[in-house]
DNA sequence: ATTAAATGTTAGATAAACCTAACATTACAA
DNA sequence: TTGTAATGTTAGGTTTATCTAACATTTAAT
């Protein structure tokens, strides 16, 4: 077996940065960031980026921001699609539900293996989307810009298409498991409750009171942004 | 992410004793062959061995052979079931040829998942055999006893079924695509060439001469023994 | 029975990825 | 503007899996 051009944790540590750095609306990661989201103590994810940054993966000065570098992006975002469409293959194909697949995913997407995943795309029919609703890098390493933004960020009162869904958070996917809640629902937002960050939702003619999780872990398009998206508060999000 | 119960390496040399220990005819592994099979050195080998002894995987006495507990027993056997059936689905649904499957396998063995494998192997349809014609163990790792013999232990002017190959010896598979040869094929064992331990073989009315690599890889049964096996020859193989 | 070759063991070193404890810098709120 | 809280850095230690060099035992051939 031919040694890998990065390491396991080389590569989860390029997609934290990816995922930090590029999430809503931000451009950078902390070490503090980036150490809680890999499970690892500060001077553990320093290290680490200490290394990327001789390999010239990342940007980073001392007591300065991450950045990926473009090498970097590429690495982290082949990581992101082969995660991607082993979430779809496996709930697809291997009838896995919503909330199972991405533990397994944080597996498979390590398999050093392009081919796979090609196969597998054009096995699944090329989609475009993960279960979650998150768009599928193409082998290139591009996602189509996906705007979208949580419920909380929302007004009550309008229409929405819910998109996505945290795929890490299980406790939520079985939330809407349970009131049968999917991707592509046309969901109202009813209303704040002002307590606790909770609100209320209509989906096909019944309330539905949601929790702070559901308001901020939930992505909407509102229903004018499905043809052209123009709300300034939507965000792009590849991760 | 829960740590495994076994590390990746452990996992590799549990595999490495079953396979030494229980190929043809022997029943315990030295620790230079282990070493070897694994790519590592004898001290290195040696002490995982003993480490594997500490956790009561393996049976290893000092100056001793090694042999498998029941528990490193079990472990082996699910990792040789996965191996197969995740090389099955490589073949069988993603189309990759067979001197391609056993080294991506060799990564997807790993995975930590027996939900993957068990559905996996119903969407395959409950295979018996993997693309090299190795028996596949069941849930309880059971394997159904594979009786079979290389083709240098064959009498020249029998016939034979071709029952099983090297999984992992790349340019054979390649020469046995190239004359078309495949599992199941019968063949009759023509004459042995007494140069290199070379021989003929002749499939479909056509002669095929072959080399020692052939003669000492490719796994055959007897006609007669394909209802009932008694040539004391034939040897059970697991791996 | 002796000796040489093959095999196995020990000791000590290294690299990767983690840790804790202590210290340094930066950010921001009073 | 200055002091505290938040964040980042350094130093030094641990574990796992690997190595080399030296030594011990077993096996097999003379
Ligand atoms: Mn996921
Ligand atoms: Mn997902
Ligand atoms: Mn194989
Ligand atoms: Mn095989």
């Amino acid at each position: 077996m031919k040694p890998r051009p990065l390491s396991y944790q080389e590569e989860n540590y390029l997609k934290a940065v990816l995922k930090i750095s590029e999430g809503r609306g931000k451009k950078d990661a902390g070490i503090l960031e980036l150490s809680r989201a890999l499970g690892v103590k500060p001077p553990t994810a320093h290290q680490m980026l200490k290394k990327l940054k001789e390999k010239k993966l990342v940007l980073f000065e001392k007591y300065g921001k991450v950045m990926l570098s473009a090498g970097g992006r590429k690495a982290a975002m082949a990581l992101v699609r082969k995660h991607r469409i082993w979430e779809t293959f496996l709930h697809d194909v291997l009838k896995f539900s919503w909330d199972e697949v991405h533990e397994l995913a944080e597996y498979l997407e390590h398999i050093p293996s392009d081919e796979i995943i090609n196969r597998l795309e054009k096995l699944l029919g090329n989609p475009k989307f993960d279960p979650h609703g998150d768009p599928i890098p193409d082998v290139g390493g591009n996602v189509r810009p996906a705007f979208r933004k949580t419920l909380s960020m929302g007004t009550p009162g309008r229409n929405y298409h819910l998109v996505a869904v945290s795929d890490s958070h299980q406790s939520l996917l079985q939330f809407m498991s349970k009131y049968n809640l999917k991707i592509n629902d046309k969901i109202k937002y009813v209303s704040e409750l002002g307590l606790d960050g909770m609100g209320v939702i209509r989906v096909r003619n019944k309330n539905i009171t949601v929790g702070s999780t559901f308001m901020h872990e939930v992505k909407v398009v509102c229903e004018q942004c499905m043809k052209k998206c123009k709300c300034p508060d939507e965000v792009w999000c590849v991760v």
